[in-house]
DNA sequence: GGTTGAATTGAACGCCCGTTCAGATAATCT
DNA sequence: AGATTATCTGAACGGGCGTTCAATTCAACC
């Protein structure tokens, strides 16, 4: 045999990410073999080598584009730094909940990178730490909030909003929104000033609605 | 050749676990030999099944006595859930700085356990969290902590103190006790309660208001 | 409709895998 | 010292690995 019928790069090759996405990120990518992922979309593993030099380069495509797609998607909104950081924090989960796969790649495969790879990607990471880190910054000196260490406080709230791929299911408990309000409420509370007392005060609030189910 | 000088159970069987914690960490499991393994320590690959009836089974006991040592070292402290939080909160940071290589193996090797492994293993994090979402539930009913949903203050927590071990290192710019402490200052601060300010009725705010910085 | 090029197969390459085991040697016991 | 037991070697097992490539078939174009 050879070329099949209806066979075109224009699906296979999608396909071809698409597999390795889901299998990497389900069973690591050291794990998971070039006949593995060709079986899952109906090919020999010979043909994966017309659309990805190596595994490797599989690897840290999905990785490198997944990142930068992550820093294209967010530009901070011209505002006054709190503002920026509750746009950053819901960014940040709605982005991550939306590609589990993703992030859990991103997250986990990194020690499978060859060193060249892993530069690029640790790059692209801190970036993105540093766009979270200015705010943290900015608002520091507005007196927003009150930060020790501002990288601290960095890696903090990015490994507490991560955190919420690793438990997070579709159709769970709580729906995203629910989520998505209640870690932006802790999040901005680990990091806010605290209010000026007596008077003015805006008081805003934040919904706690006890009632919820379970 | 046959029988080595020297060798002796009580240390070829130590070395294995530890050979296997650093390479597993290093490189992840389903990425190291047991003929690296072996390498590591100065034997045979067929020497170490005298000391482990399989590869799963090490990275399977690696795990579970990791998670029963923690579970064993820490009892809550008799005294108000605020306490007990912040003993919770150091004992966690510390205990983890200590093992970063064990941490990180029990985070990131779920997926490569047999299911009946991973039960256990599941078992013994769901165990953990449920002590830190007691301290967070009895605090709620004290009026000390505003949480709005205690097992998702739970994961956030657990989420943003285990992330320490993703960056910190040994000597680094911060020492532990400082990242202790300022950890700790945004954990409390997460789910902390209002202080019930001078009069009445605690008043829920967001810092919006421009004012000094503390 | 014939030609050209894209897409794929299937076999092969050399290598490494986890695990087993008979045989050899060192440590230990009597 | 001799017998016994603990420890390890080295080879072997069947199998899977990433990758390459000539041969083959299908799709696209003239």
């Amino acid at each position: 045999m050879a070329r099949t019928q209806g066979s075109h790069a224009g699906i296979t090759g999608p396909r071809l990410r698409e597999a390795a996405l889901r299998l990497f990120a389900r069973h690591g990518y050291a794990a998971v073999s070039m006949r593995q992922i060709a079986a899952e979309i109906g090919v020999q593993a010979g043909a994966l080598y017309l659309y990805t030099p190596d595994k490797q380069a599989l690897l840290f495509a999905l990785m490198r584009d997944h990142l930068e797609d992550l820093l294209a998607d967010w530009q901070p909104p011209e505002a006054a730094a709190d503002a920026q950081l509750e746009s950053f924090v819901r960014h940040h989960i709605r982005y991550h909940l939306d590609r589990p796969d993703l992030v859990f790649i991103a997250y986990m495969e990194l020690r499978n990178l060859e060193p060249a790879n892993f530069a690029v990607i640790s790059r692209l990471r801190r970036d993105y730490e540093a766009r979270l880190e200015a705010i943290l910054s900015r608002g520091a000196d507005a007196g927003l909030f009150d930060v020790a260490d501002t990288r601290l406080a960095t890696m903090a709230l990015i490994a507490m909003l991560t955190g919420i791929t690793t438990w997070y299911r579709e159709g769970g408990r709580l729906d995203r929104a629910t989520i998505e309000a209640r870690y932006w409420d802790m999040a901005r509370r680990a990091v806010a000033a605290p209010v000026p007392q007596p008077k003015s005060a805006p008081v805003a609030k934040v919904g706690h609605a006890s009632g919820g189910d379970i």
